[in-house]
DNA sequence: TTGTATGCGTTATCAC
DNA sequence: GTGATAACGCATACAA
């Protein structure tokens, strides 16, 4: 590995004027310029990013922690963080976490030891006061998933009136006997408001609320069928399934048909996230979208401020539209 | 910020000794040490990971450039890079490239500049001399996709023979006009195996080469539909689809749908890397399972090795096993 | 236009 | 057991 140094004893010149090339931090002669490019490929050299950060005390680096780069609606939100970041010349680092406390604060360490000029939170285990902490000393934003008591901003959708207009879409058509169902992560504020809005409209409605709040269960396709073959063993009368996820969907579909049952003709089933799942399943699933891209882009936006000290006045919540996506499973 | 030395001022010792707390690498008398641990406490100190890297040349921190992450068929893989990583105490960034050559070198430069001890290529744009520039000078290993002739070492699986084995379960049955369905990147080592595969089959059993070399098309769902839509137009006889990938084969069902054809009675098919998009689809679809997380797992025990400058001989070719997978598509 | 010298925060070597 | 200090590689204020 080659310094510096020996890039300015090989062209005959000062480290100033080697980091002035590099740079083009200031004006330097047409001649001498060129003996420090040309020593500069001689020796292969490539600046040592420690020795730049430490000196910049900044790194051009955003983190983003995510439960898991598996499900696909967390996917166009990276794509959207990224094409801010790197109009903005970032790079963006993705972290899986797995929903594992110790791992997410083990990545944390990377903003608190200045690794990274900034943190894009979009799932977390961390209680109102860490965050809290956090958001005082260091650029950080929640995306998606935040703590609402916390003082940290969000970029998320409200999800407690989307989930209230797509339980409109079953309710409508008449159907009085609506279950939730949910896989996944209880303890997050998605999964809070989806069943919260649940029961609200229920009882608004005069319609019995099905599913008691649920419990913490893996996420994936096989929950799906395992909580529909339970909500159909204790309410065969269930006609509308509300789920909170299209990946679940699939499997309360798939669940439904082994039990006989035709979608819509027999249950309905509307999904969340428009996903590809959504689109793929026979039948094809009402869902709704959230502008998951955006999310991403607008957060990244918000982080850059941060990062810059930007004195803006900077709204602490932020919700972004949904859309309902009518297809063929109600 | 508090650095090293206000906490040496603060406990009334010096740098070196703070250091020693931090790093457990001397001893100390228990009554400094506790002294050094509460103003580091008091604080709120974190080494700046700049500076400790700067010095200790080393970042306990390796990067995975892949694609993008929204290709469930690699976020096996990437797990099965961290559990490796995590044990042996590194972190994993994973950054998504689009197959973008400047985007791929611009996080290249993340290796060059020491920012990272290694790299795992999990897609690459790179020509063989820039794999073979890169692993001289750097800790590189190729996953899944890889070039056989650049002198980088690879682990991923006999594509090739793969394709001849599930192949076999198209031909045995009796189907003799077999189309090849491929969509994504065309240049890369699997397609290539993969094609190469469906010609070399054809032509030993005397059955005809109904699909030319693919042109480069968009990875997705549009894509497998757009393309039975060509080859039912092109070959209305065609009896059985060897396509490339899971999520492909559901387009390429939902095409045949569309056009009257029920999966299997009517056509066949077949896919590729058993995501859940073969669990998922109607009907399942016979797959062939790659040892995703172990060809993770393996190739970042091997980064380690190369990181570590051990001397054991490793191999440059790892072929992990593969098994067909039945299901109801044929 | 160029060079000198300082310091970024840390670890490690050497004394004591 | 502890402290002083050099060195890691770089950017920059200041001097020339």
């Amino acid at each position: 590995m080659s310094t510096i140094e020996q890039v300015a004893l090989l062209a005959k010149v000062s480290v100033a004027t080697v980091s002035r090339v590099i740079n083009n931090t200031a004006k330097v002669n047409e001649d001498t310029r060129l003996r420090v490019e040309n020593a500069i490929k001689k020796l292969n050299y490539q600046p040592n990013a420690m020795g730049v950060m430490l000196r910049r005390e900044t790194t051009g680096l955003v983190l983003i922690l995510l439960h898991s780069v598996d499900n696909p609606f967390f996917s166009s939100t990276v794509q959207g963080i990224e094409r801010i970041a790197h109009e903005n010349n970032y790079n963006v680092l993705i972290c899986n976490t797995y929903g594992d406390r110790e791992r997410e604060s083990h990545y944390l360490k990377m903003l608190k030891n200045h690794l990274v000029d900034g943190v894009l939170l979009l799932s977390n285990t961390l209680t109102v006061e860490e965050i809290n902490e956090l958001d005082a000393q260091y650029p950080i934003v929640q995306v998606i998933e935040y703590s609402e008591e916390s003082k940290a901003a969000y970029f998320s959708v409200d999800f407690y009136e989307a989930s209230r207009s797509i339980l409109k879409e079953l309710i409508l058509p008449g159907h009085k006997n609506i279950a939730f169902v949910h896989a996944g992560s209880v303890d997050i504020i998605s999964a809070n408001e989806k069943y919260r809005a649940y029961r609200d409209t229920m009882i608004e409605n005069d319609l019995p609320v099905l599913t008691p709040r649920p419990q913490d269960v893996v996420f994936g396709f096989a929950s799906g069928k395992q909580v529909t073959a339970e909500i159909l063993s204790n309410h065969p009368d269930v006609e509308a399934f509300f789920v909170t996820s299209d990946l679940i969907a699939c499997g309360v579909i798939d669940e439904l048909n082994a039990h006989g049952y035709q979608v819509p003709q027999d249950k309905a089933v509307v999904g969340f996230d428009n996903t590809i799942f959504a689109y793929l399943s026979h039948p094809s699933i009402t869902s709704i979208e959230l502008n998951s891209f955006q999310m991403g882009s607008d957060a990244m936006s918000f982080l850059l401020k941060k990062i810059r000290h930007c004195k803006e006045e900077l709204k602490k919540k932020n919700f972004l539209p949904y859309e309902i996506i009518k297809r063929n499973s109600i």
